[in-house]
RNA sequence: GCCGGGGUGGGGUAGGUGGUUAUCCUACGGGACUGUGGAUCCCGCGACUCGGGUUCGAAUCUCGGCCCCGGCCCCA
């Protein structure tokens, strides 16, 4: 094989298209619910539209070119930072709040993985505008509905608090603090407290630090970290907005969170709430969903205004889906195969798969000159439900056969009833 | 970028200590079968990832590239 695809990216063939564009379809339909509207950027932009945030692990990621005219661009490596841009470029005087959503690929040049490529699908949203913990509460909230509805049932939405380790971490007036954060969301605890050991402050902060983030549980461990907090008041009012938020968060129809203060994410423009989905059994990519606060507006220099976001990894929620075995409602190829019983009939037989689709029904016919006794077996492989026999023997009479390839019974229907026939059979 | 395991027709495979025409299943095309399918039989099509080395001879041994799979890093 001389022709290769690029490393990292994928073709999709029919049924697995056919999957993506049920989960698609269906995430689609429930954002829309919840009152988001597509929005749609580029596939490139000015690379220093990633470049400005940060992200220092996301830069050697990234693919960038000069165009023809010597500008530097990028294959955009994520999705809110164009959205971001794009508010302030067109939406800032819309009334608030804001909600959009995106589907769209994706590109990171590192070393494929399960569940890891170079282009991939983000399926994911941004309210701007919103007030925490109301906001925050009902994106979380959409998060897991979004996978109740495609069925996937073994996911864990884990959340956090920046604001709380922050707020000791300023309290103790520690330096370092990316460095800490970094290891912290690593969750490599041995090495945080090796390097908490070299850093200068009281014992007492680092204690407190290293009992928090190993916090995991529901609601009943709140009681536990107030207590341990009591003396520290930045971080005990974010423990306060947590609380609140998962009051919001139960009264939009989700209790079944885990509470993980050990989650700090990667990327530098989160500020409060943090959350991520997992789905355990996918390796070392189980991570299916990220996002929470950011003030990525203010970075770009905007004007300050709370945001929330998150995206799903679509293709991980696809692997997921795969992994968990479920089967999905996938639509016919084919409903109704259109057979010349010989090759006179071709004609007739065009005229009447073209009623047949213009009803809207999925409908196939023979363009390959095949044989009567193969074009059965081909409607078979296509897995069309009925077959219209067309032959001149029934012609003469006005009638043609419709052949039920579930059951194998056929029946002698009147030309002019045929299409109405299958569309009441379909349709049912 | 680093570490490990791999790469044989469209898909799945056998062969692997070097030696005739590279095995089988499936898919595909045709036929047995000129108005009845998913059955059977026959025929056909079609592959050793690429390049160098060792050798009389390489799918097989060896080195390198490419790609795939898993892990590290990082992330979704």
């Amino acid at each position: 094989m001389e022709l290769q695809k690029p490393r990292g990216t994928r073709d999709f063939l029919f049924e697995e298209m056919k999957e993506r564009k049920y989960v698609e379809g269906t995430l689609r339909g429930v954002f829309e619910t919840y009152g988001y509207q597509e929005i749609k950027t580029p596939l490139f932009e000015d690379l220093s539209l990633f470049t400005l945030k940060s992200g220092e692990g996301i830069m050697e990621q990234i693919y960038h070119f000069k165009d023809k005219g010597g500008r530097d661009l990028a294959l955009r490596p994520e999705l809110t930072a164009p959205v971001a841009r794009l508010y302030i470029n067109q939406l800032q005087k819309v009334p608030k709040p804001i909600k959009m959503y995106y589907f769209g690929s994706c590109f990171r040049y590192e070393r494929p993985q399960a569940g890891r490529f170079r282009q991939f699908w983000q399926l994911g949203c941004e309210l701007i505008g919103g007030k925490s913990p109301d906001a925050e509460g009902e994106v979380i909230a959409m998060a897991a509905h979004s996978l109740e509805k495609i069925g996937l049932t073994d996911f864990e939405i884990h959340i956090g608090d920046l604001g709380i380790i922050r707020g000791i971490l300023n309290q103790a007036q520690l330096e370092d603090q990316d460095q800490i954060m970094a290891l912290i969301d690593k969750g490599d605890v041995e090495e945080l407290k090796s390097c908490l050991e070299r850093v200068e402050t009281d014992q007492k902060y680092k204690d407190i630090l290293l009992n928090l983030i190993g916090v995991q549980g529901h609601r009943e461990v709140m009681e536990e970290v107030r207590e341990i907090l009591e003396d520290y008041p930045d971080a005990s009012k974010s423990l306060q907005e947590l609380e609140r938020l998962l009051d919001v968060l139960e009264s939009f129809g989700f209790s079944n969170y885990v509470v993980n203060l050990g989650i700090a994410r990667g990327l530098d423009y989160y500020s409060g709430t943090v959350f991520e989905i997992y789905v355990h059994g996918l390796g070392a990519q189980k991570q299916i969903s990220g996002g929470g606060t950011y003030n990525l507006i203010e970075v770009f220099g905007g004007e300050k205004v709370e945001s929330t976001g998150f995206a799903f990894g679509f293709d991980r929620v696809m692997e997921a889906l795969k992994q968990q075995k479920s089967t999905l409602p996938l639509a016919k190829t084919v409903e109704v195969f259109v057979a010349p019983v010989s090759p006179e009939m071709k004609f007739k037989s065009f005229e009447i798969a073209d009623k047949l689709r213009k009803e809207g029904i999925a409908t196939e016919t023979d363009l390959a000159g095949r044989k009567f006794k193969k074009l059965l077996s081909h409607a078979n492989n296509l897995g069309a439900r009925y077959v219209v026999l067309v032959g001149a023997r029934d012609l003469e009479q006005g009638h043609v056969t419709i052949k039920d390839m579930d059951s194998s019974l056929q029946e002698q229907v009147a030309l002019e009833e045929v299409v109405n026939l299958l569309v009441s059979k379909i349709r049912r």
